[in-house]
DNA sequence: CGGCATCCTAGACGATACTG
DNA sequence: CAGTATCGTCTAGGATGCCG
């Protein structure tokens, strides 16, 4: 009886008959989700579910590696330029402004010579961290077999 | 004290000295991760960390909405097609396709006529619903705040 | 029905140079 | 130190048409 606002249907063993998948990903059935929209968006930016939306961020190139250092302590800009390895400084700059923008990651400025600012996570990028350390214990159980 | 293979950390809110975040990314350290490789990779190629490899699929623009499908049943080709709504057939076998090489999804044919084809979860991809329901539950519970 | 081949565009990303 | 600006490249993804 597909109830709303279910996720991912519950424990991967227990299928049972009413186990909600397809309304899962918006939390919206399906039908609803990309066209039937109330009203008509600009143009190639509809909303997209949130579930895909999160992921689409974590799974860019550096979003996790930062991610993963600033789970450790806050961190300076340079430092963290240092510590990724192979980021250039347009893209770190990127990837903070969007994880800040997202409120996972806050920035802090000290007005000394020269300047100075720390980057660290948010109590909500801390609440990240736990359901993330679940997939990422899958992804290293099971590593992909190439080719 | 580092000790190899952990992921991401523990639970959120215990952050122990010894917490393992930044060998959490690939399970290596941090220096070796991607230019200290044993070996020269071919330009451009060399291998990510699994963690970011797995968000990176997951990420995309089709491949969750797809996968939240088959969870519930198989699913034929242009059955998908038709729920998915928006996906382009080229999309929806590159999505499909790349699933089936990861082995999460598994693709049977059935000599019938016309012919059909039906797509299935593998147990592989049945056992990453656990961990990407905690992911998901997270990002309905946290919906990113616009602007 | 279930594809594959082709062409095209928007955005991700890298490299480099410049600035308060 | 911590960025911004500009440019070039590469790939995800859409549109369309053909095929067994």
């Amino acid at each position: 009886m597909v109830a709303d606002g279910l996720i991912l249907g519950a424990t991967a063993g227990a299928a049972e008959e009413g186990t909600v998948m397809s309304t899962a990903h918006t939390g919206v059935p399906t039908s609803l989700r990309q066209h039937a929209l109330p009203v008509p968006v600009p143009a190639g930016e509809y909303e997209q579910c949130p579930v895909t939306e999160l992921l689409r961020r974590l799974g860019d190139k550096w979003t996790l590696v930062t991610l993963s250092l600033l789970a450790r302590r806050p961190f300076r800009f340079n430092e963290l330029h240092r510590a990724v390895e192979g980021i250039s400084q347009r893209m770190l700059t990127r990837t903070l402004r969007t994880l800040e923008a997202d409120g996972l990651v806050e920035r802090e400025v000290f007005a000394t010579l020269p300047p100075s600012v720390e980057y660290r996570l948010t109590p909500l990028g801390v609440s990240l961290l736990e359901p993330l350390s679940a997939l990422a214990a899958w992804a290293v159980a099971n590593p992909r077999r190439v080719g």
